[in-house]
RNA sequence: GGGCGCGUAGCUCAGCUGGUUAGAGCGCACGGUUCACAUCCGUGAGGUCGCGGGUUCGAGCCCCUCCGCGCCCA
């Protein structure tokens, strides 16, 4: 289309947005694009929070999901990326409830009504920020099916899916140990809670025994709980303890009765091997409360004040309470003593702060069965996790799977659909909000106040996206999806939920395949913060080095399930790699004259640097095949850098000059052709990659159809592989190299064109056919190049390169000190010859000729035959100088 | 306590099913204005692949012990 000049330099800031909407406006995110008989490949994005603004992680995940849609649209599928975002309960809420505190008021005092209007106003302003910004990293969704969990049909899907669990008896109402967070005031599921070392201190007291002087020592870390003790146990086989099993102790302070109880459960050598039970507010001695059948008792309130149960510590704060009842027990003379002692504390993963555990009234889940199933589909492989190490701890969480608490005390949300009558006290749950108790045909029913954990409805996500419950077209032709692809953070949060609900509510597996990244980290492995001031802002990194240049950074950078250390010297070594492209395409187009050949390059006629630069492609195109197939991107992804940059620009373009800028037509024709085929071939598989320059560019090359988006993916042909021409490119290059170290240790000019003589042996036809490359790569002087089978004359004054039995003299009467010379053949020679021992003892292992593949020892044999005439050359020209 | 990962050049990292003389980027040293590119080109220095053992003809890669760092679960 345009050939119009190429600027010298890649302008990223001017392409981006308008290839962009070009894209977009085109209609090509769309699956459709592809034809009804494509086979679908689907991926739903992991939907980022509505609230959120863009960082790396969002950058990581849709650097990866962009790269296999576009590879799977190249390959003819019908590639559907489905995007959307999720409603976050928490944070959304949060900060709704932030803007209000600004203006004087608060949620409660606004009511419910009022807060979820604007709430919907908060999102309706800010909730297309962050897809804007997924746009800006190219991501090739169809947003025409854009969806967000709140949306009608995902919370008609949500509504559904709760009522069916109901009705299988899988959704409960319980009264169980909850996580509460007094600062939220809502209870968290357990994935929700995290632990911190903190220190804090150990506090050692008696346990009055009921009826006698002798006392039980326990230690605690948390005095206040004391409170809510309903048992003292030690264990069975303690000999200090035995007396007191089956006593009674009475609570400090309450003097409430409680039974001593023995259980394998406590450890004999921590504290003092006695442990208090608090199966109100501990989840370890709630299990044994259960087992013992103890009383359950609740000291607090939901802000974390004390309740009526702590008697006189009523309406304290957990924390004051703590120091007055350890006063007062001290005053009593129950205290022994206090230790300094680090231990774990769980604190919300979302705010931070502490977590206390308390017995609620909640909605569950019980998850025992999906989990089940979800088990099943990973062992039999309908499922891959990749990479494969996470299966075991895929295994190990679903099998002690635990109730999933799914009410959120909180507004924003799928309100849960129950309803609970005020005469007959039964739940009412329906599809439908019911205008009567089913039980008792009461009116007086009203609704749950609570609302759904948001991952229950993200649980749903890839199902729900297409339209579930309903049996929509959608859902049919691209359900189950391909390709799940997110962080290994969410493994249990978000992709074992999916699965168990996949499994449960449509029968079959979400997705086929689970894709694990990493956690992204500044350039030193700290996680990015806004504390640590070490947050790399996508936005800006991509304003300074363009979208292309980090998505680069965090494809090439990361290996699977792996964190990777963004660092922006990286980002900016690939913005040059753009450039490099950039200005490969840029001499390939000023070279050209109009009508230019498309398409496979005829198979004769071919010279030796054409015959080796196209083997290497078709290497390089399996290998990156078979890399995509493993999930193995970053690595193909550096090979065709290597490729590019290393063989096609640095070797095969300086080379091609000999012919573009020589005289005859049909070299000329051959080679542009060459480079266009080339360049045309890395650019289609570095779009997934890269995808805004390599469409530019691409625009500008010669080339068939409108968008590079639907060119056609490279397959590699065996029949260019060409052993041969890689070998004679092989000596050439050593050669040049030689000679140019040479030149640079002997600080020959660059811009001298010197004389050159070789003996070249068997190797003459070779180096003769190709001579102009030492013209050009070496800066060889053309009329002093000679090519001989037999060893030239004046080479006294002269250094020498030796590689495969030929041998260079480079006559530098001028320069060349000969002791100089000698030592550095010396060295050359001892290298050589430490190579030789190595590969002779290889060699003369028979073990080794007898036992290793044919091809490796043939190749050590072509090794140790090129050393050895290096190494007589060398020797050779030692002697002569002497 | 259980599980997992990491430890490779000064820094940040690759190294796919074990097979030439272990690679890249950045940094460093030296040299470069010839018409693709100084966001560049050429040359070079720099590694006992954490330690020790084992398997193997052959180990950075597989197995075991240990050391250091990190994460997850309890």
């Amino acid at each position: 289309m345009n050939k119009k000049e190429m600027p010298k330099t890649y302008d990223f800031a001017s392409t981006e947005q308008r290839l962009y909407h070009w894209w977009e406006e085109s209609g090509w995110f769309k699956p459709e694009c592809a034809g009804p008989d494509a086979a679908p490949y689907v991926i739903s994005i992991p939907p980022p929070n509505v609230t959120g603004a863009l960082h790396q992680g969002h950058a990581l995940f849709v650097a990866l999901e962009d790269l296999m849609i576009r590879h799977a649209r190249m390959r003819g599928y019908a590639a559907l990326w489905v995007p959307g975002s999720d409603h976050a309960g928490i944070a959304t809420q949060l900060q709704v409830e932030k803007m209000l505190e600004e203006e004087g008021t608060s949620r409660q005092e606004i009511g419910r009504k009022a807060f979820l209007q604007r709430t919907w106003d908060w999102k309706k302003k800010y909730g297309g920020r962050i897809t804007e910004q997924l746009r800006r990293l190219g991501a090739s969704c169809d947003w025409d099916r854009e969806r967000f969990t709140l949306d009608n049909g995902l919370s008609h899907a949500v509504r559904e899916a709760f009522v069916r669990w109901y009705e299988q008896g899988l959704i409960y109402r319980g009264t169980r140990l909850i996580n509460w967070s007094p600062n939220l005031q809502t209870a968290v599921s357990d994935l929700e809670v995290e632990r911190i070392e903190q220190e804090g201190k150990l506090y050692f007291f008696k346990y009055p025994i009921k009826g006698e002087e002798a006392f039980l020592p326990v230690a605690t870390t948390r005095p206040e709980t004391i409170l809510g003790d309903t048992a003292v146990a030690v264990h069975p086989d303690d000999e200090r303890y035995q007396a007191y099993i089956g006593k009674t102790a009475l609570v400090p302070m309450l003097n409430r009765e409680i039974p001593i109880i023995a259980d394998e459960y406590v450890d004999m050598e921590f504290g003092t091997g006695a442990l208090k039970l608090t199966p109100g507010h501990d989840p370890n001695d709630y299990e044994i409360g259960i087992a013992h059948g103890l009383e359950m008792i609740n000291i607090l309130n939901k802000d974390a004040t004390l309740n009526e149960n702590a008697g006189p510590y009523a309406r304290l704060d957990r924390f004051e309470a703590r120091d007055k009842l350890w006063a007062d027990m001290e005053s009593a003379g129950l205290t022994l003593k206090t230790e300094p002692y680090t231990h774990a504390v769980p604190i919300a993963q979302r705010g931070g702060e502490l977590i206390e555990p308390m017995i609620s009234t909640q909605w569950f889940a019980d998850v025992t069965g999906p989990a089940q199933l979800a088990l099943e589909a990973v062992r039999d492989g309908r499922i891959q996790i990749v990479p494969e190490r996470f299966t075991k701890v895929w295994e190990h969480w679903l099998t002690n799977i635990q109730p999933w608490c799914i009410s959120r005390q909180l507004w924003w949300g799928h309100r849960i659909p129950a309803w609970h009558c005020a005469d007959c006290g039964e739940i009412t749950v329906l599809r439908d909000d019911p205008d009567t108790c089913i039980h008792c045909g009461s009116s007086s029913i009203e609704q749950d106040p609570d609302v759904l954990d948001t991952w229950f409805s993200s649980g749903l996500w890839p199902f729900s996206t297409l339209g579930w419950p309903e049996q929509t077209p959608d859902l049919a032709r691209y359900y189950p999806t391909t390709m799940m692809e997110t962080g290994y953070d969410i493994l249990f949060f978000w992709v074992a939920r999916m699965v168990m609900m996949g499994l449960s509510f449509t029968g079959t597996v979400p997705f086929s395949v689970v894709y694990l990244h990493g956690i992204v980290r500044d350039e030193f492995g700290r996680k990015m913060s806004k504390t640590s001031g070490n947050v790399a802002d996508p936005i800006e990194v991509m304003d300074e080095f363009g979208t292309d240049a980090l998505r680069f950074t965090l494809l090439t950078g990361s290996s699977p399930g792996n964190d990777m250390n963004l660092s922006l010297e990286r980002i900016a070594s690939n913005r040059n790699f753009a450039n490099k492209i950039w200005n490969a395409a840029r001499f390939l187009v000023s070279n050209l004259d109009g009508d230019e050949p498309l398409g496979l390059p005829p198979a004769d006629n071919l010279s030796l640097p054409d015959r080796w630069i196209l083997s290497l492609l078709h290497h390089l195109i399996g290998q990156v095949n078979r890399l995509f197939e493993g999930h193995l991107y970053g690595e193909a992804g550096r090979q065709i850098v290597e490729f590019l940059w290393g063989e096609y620009a640095d070797w095969y373009i300086e080379i091609s000059k000999i012919w573009l800028y020589g005289e005859d037509e049909a070299d000329k024709r051959r080679t542009r052709h060459i480079l266009t085929y080339i360049l045309d071939l890395c650019l289609r598989m570095l779009h997934p990659f890269i995808p805004y320059v390599t469409e530019e560019i691409w625009q500008h090359i010669p080339h068939e159809g409108e968008t590079i988006m639907y060119a056609p993916w490279p397959e590699a042909d065996e029949h260019y592989l060409d052993e041969e021409a890689e070998t004679g490119m092989d000596l050439l290059m050593t050669l040049v190299k030689g000679i140019r170290n040479i030149r640079s240790e002997y600080k020959v000019p660059p811009s001298r064109a010197i004389e050159i003589l070789i003996e070249a042996s068997d190797n003459a036809d070779l180096l003769t056919g190709n001579q102009e490359i030492f013209n050009r790569l070496a800066n060889a002087d053309p009329d002093k190049l000679r090519i001989t089978s037999t060893l030239p004359e004046h080479t006294h004054q002269a250094a020498v390169v030796a590689a495969s039995g030929v041998t260079v003299f480079i006559p530098l009467a001028d320069l060349i000190d000969i002791d100089a010379e000698r030592l550095r053949l010396r060295k050359e020679l001892e290298q050589l010859q430490g190579l030789i021992a190595r590969a002779e003892a290889v060699l003369a292992n028979n073990d080794f000729v007898e036992k290793a593949p044919e091809e490796v020892v043939r190749r050590e044999r072509d090794k140790l035959a090129d050393l050895q005439a290096a190494s007589q050359s060398i020797d050779d020209r030692l002697k002569m100088l002497d």
